[in-house]
DNA sequence: CAGCATCCCCATCGATACTG
DNA sequence: CAGTATCGATGGGGATGCTG
């Protein structure tokens, strides 16, 4: 079993553990894998988690700050995140009404994966970029 | 601005910087986070990484470890990975023709970021499911 | 054995319009 | 302001069959 050079010991031994039962292709949300990777596929899920980073954010500025998101998929969104215990959605019954959504403190631990992610696709992207370019002159 | 228990502030900083640029919605690859995380959603991509890392691996082993993947997504996310410099592909030309798939030095690092959120959603993955059976009871 | 070609479905996502 | 409802397009992905 060769290994090059990896410095997260427990870690990596969990993703062994996974490789070996690959999931049970009957019940996909019995395996925490694809299961978690269901979420992290969405294309806004990663995005509104990284858009509450700082703190609390109104719908509409979720909306403004992430961008290109409609408030049809902004709300789909996050139901699921408040469904699976990520965020929080507390709601102001003033006049015009006003929801806040925060991380939980399960969305904030999530966080950690998310940002050695993020980290590591921006110190990569510029290999990934260029074996893009050279794959494509020999193809 | 509040923060909770976060271990890793390297990491960390990189993401509260991309949820400032969040994207160019006219150029998704521009924006490292979602060209990484369009591969990373792709449903067997992490998949087929995690099956590689105890070793190479030739076509038919990698569509029996990885389980329910038709051939043609096999063959469709191997072709991405080595466009993306993640994996390498070594033909044999023996008489039934044998191709071997490895993890390239790139595709080891990457392991790094997937160890953590798969050991992420492993120790999580009780309190989700937990989330949801509690979200649908109060629905 | 490895993998390309073809057909087709359906989940995801976008756009628009309407409501409390 | 914070959604819901509806329609429609796109393409990811499954099933099958054929080739070198």
């Amino acid at each position: 079993m060769t290994r090059a050079q990896s410095g997260n010991r427990p870690a990596f031994d969990t993703l062994i553990q996974m490789a070996a039962l690959h999931g049970a292709p009957d019940n996909p949300a019995a395996c925490p894998i694809r299961d978690v990777l269901d979420r992290v596929g969405q294309k806004w899920t990663l995005l509104i988690l990284i858009a509450l980073t700082p703190g609390p954010r109104r719908f509409s500025a979720l909306q403004r700050q992430v961008g290109d998101i409609s408030k049809r998929m902004l709300t789909q969104s996050l139901r699921q995140l408040e469904r699976d215990g990520l965020i929080s959605r507390q709601v102001y019954p003033t006049k015009p009404p006003s929801v806040e959504y925060a991380l939980t403190e399960l969305g904030q631990s999530a966080l950690d994966p998310i940002a050695v992610l993020t980290d590591w696709a921006d110190r990569n992207h510029d290999r990934i970029r260029a074996a893009r370019t050279a794959f494509d002159a020999t193809a």
